[in-house]
DNA sequence: GATGAATGAGCATTCATTCAT
DNA sequence: CATGAATGAATGCTCATTCAT
């Protein structure tokens, strides 16, 4: 299971080794259950090297926190193409979103779960990283508002809550979608865009925000190397 | 801080004593970093008097869990009348459920934060009160489809995913209405409908969710003893 | 399988029943190991009476060695008639032994495990019953040897150590009977007669030491109230 | 009294001191009374070392019983001569018995009292070691046996009980002589052999048994390394 | 006489962390 | 570079024992 034990790798390459291992471990048994014993063995080097190389536990669960957090933001990222309308560029921020949680579970629970539950180097940590896509999503809103040509009479409070809801509620699904056998990022995704581009409220007078058509999609997609369906 | 030091109190106001400090301290600490000393101290009891009554660790963090999700379930409920329109169910059982975690943030903590990330016997402890939540919700949005006149053509898991981001948003939300100082619970539930109820795509064509009239809704509220606005 | 809870018993009726529930947990527990709790509990009292009554585990426990050291002793010499001939009598003495530490295994495992292992008071005391077997069973050697018309040109020293051994065989042996099912006090009590009386010599040379006939015995068994066969 | 404080020694040598340390506080205090805090104060390391060696306090007494009883085994296998008489070899081997077990008082306290006293894992283990000694009896008596000529016409149990109760009074014998000022391992020897061998019967009749001369048995007992007399 | 309430003291065990080699 | 050897400091938990009622 742990990486082969070869000798004489380059500094950096080990380093990614142990931060493998490191989220692998946080992310299933949690900060504080984590040993460094387990986590040194996982990684096919001895403790001492890791505490060469990373300090502490508390610097190596936060370069672990770095490191997948920098991932994540980059994955969406990669998801989105900034030319298209705002509630496309959310489409697709979504579907990156989701399949990239899917496909890296533990650095997900690190991120989401454990991040957040033990205080303080690494609330704020991950909080930074959460605010960058906040921010994003709320250039989005203001873009969709400018879009509909209308200035925003919300005031900016609003819009920050706006955001962080549609974010809270994206995590959640995130969550929900990979414990429920059966349900793709696409389908996380176009939950997403009912719930929160068309409300319940249209949803319920028969007006569902509808996904755009198959061929664009696709390509922006696989850009991000998502597997939306 | 902790309570006064007062000397053979019956058993049962003990027991209350130990969980008011228990959650404090799991909601501030986590729950492994809390220790039993503290808790036990911050009880202004002994830490064998803590095992007497409450045997464990976990059986006392089982406890804490299992009090304070029965303490926001009943919030809510008792903020929501039943006999008004599934809007205005969800809006007032927003401000029930914001006032609620505004109040008891350590609780919110332990339920939010703590419970689900240290794995079994807790994770499925606090599943059921959610899963009672979500089903609460799950039936507002069916309620609303008739209300509308439409058979609900979603799709079951459909209907499942939006109460999931429903709840998980408003979750999002507690956590930052707690954290951002001049966020009301009221302000907080009225960004919540604007965003699930209305949605992001009515908002921006202009047509905001707008809460009822003040007088019924007061009258709901108080009687939760919640403090919206 | 506790007492039943009977309010009122007379203060000796109450030591009693105390004393037999330690010597059960004690025997089947170890000294260490059983708890003041689960003694009192057996015994079907609160625990604070049982100090009132007993003062401290240490006295609880010198408490039962005392008792059921006398109770082996007494059931030792009631099964001996002391009008017979010293093998005779012997026969006899192992007999009774076997049948009494077979009829209250707990009791024996207090006194032959229990109390030697657990260091100073208690060694002592049961040692001291232990030194009253070794002078009747050393007097039982003498009179054997007068009964030959010998003076014992065996120094003192030797037949205290003869004493000894054959003391030792017999607490042996009585662990062996009561592990080994279907043997029975009395086959116990005439292994013991062939080893110690008649010798492995002359056992190997076909003159096994032959028990006497059976009437006169059975009395002197009934009266120990023993069960030998 | 405690290993001198010697910093940087091989697993392998550590390991031994720690079990010096063990056995002769288990010896001492008893299994349960006996602290990890004072074992590992007195083998010269800390508390988790001996934990990351020996692993629990139940693996470190059962290593304890482990290396005692082989070493108790060996001495005796050591000071039998296979060739010479049945009678001999018994003498020989109670000799060596007798002599180690003085040796290594706190080592027999173990095996003898502490091991059979604290229930499983322990009991079976150095039952495995008395079964081998009982076994090595019986294999002498029908040796006898067949010296004399004579087809043992006696029963299996029967001759398995004779080999029980010649090594309790042994055991017995052993603990008597340690706490007899002046009593030597040889002394210890020819009374069992006295008692076990001639019998009291023929010890009564004038027909002791009697030790061989010296010059082999010197031999053999110094192969083995005891001191007998 | 009898008991529910309460605790001081100790114990096995674990873990992050550091040297000496 | 790499590691075997080693530990200070907690932590969960238990138990004999005692009051106040």
């Amino acid at each position: 299971m742990g990486a082969v034990k070869t000798k004489r790798m380059p500094r950096a390459v080990r380093e990614q080794q142990m931060l493998d291992a490191a989220v692998q471990i946080f992310g299933q048994r949690g900060y504080m259950a984590a040993s460094m014993d387990e986590i040194a063995e996982l990684a096919g080097v001895s403790k001492p090297l890791v505490y060469l190389y990373l300090n502490s536990k508390e610097d190596l669960f936060t370069a672990c926190i770095r490191r997948e957090a920098k991932a994540l933001v980059e994955a969406v990222r990669a998801g989105v193409r900034p030319d298209v309308s705002a509630d496309r560029q959310l489409w697709e921020g979504l579907g990156a979103f989701f399949a990239h949680t899917a496909r890296t579970p533990d650095a997900w629970a690190v991120l989401h779960l454990q991040a957040r539950t033990h205080g303080e180097p690494f609330a704020s940590e991950v909080a930074a990283m959460r605010e960058e896509i906040v921010a994003f999503v709320t250039q989005l809103i203001l873009a969709a508002a400018r879009e509909a040509h209308r200035d925003p009479d919300l005031p900016e409070r609003e819009v920050a809550g706006l955001a962080e809801a549609l974010v809270g509620a994206a995590e959640s699904l995130a969550a929900w979608a990979n414990a429920t056998p059966g349900v793709t990022a696409r389908q996380a995704a176009a939950t997403m865009m009912n719930f929160a581009w068309a409300g319940l409220g249209d949803l319920m007078a028969g007006r569902p925000w509808s996904p755009p058509e198959e061929r664009a999609g696709t390509q922006a997609e696989e850009r991000a190397g998502t597997q939306v369906e």
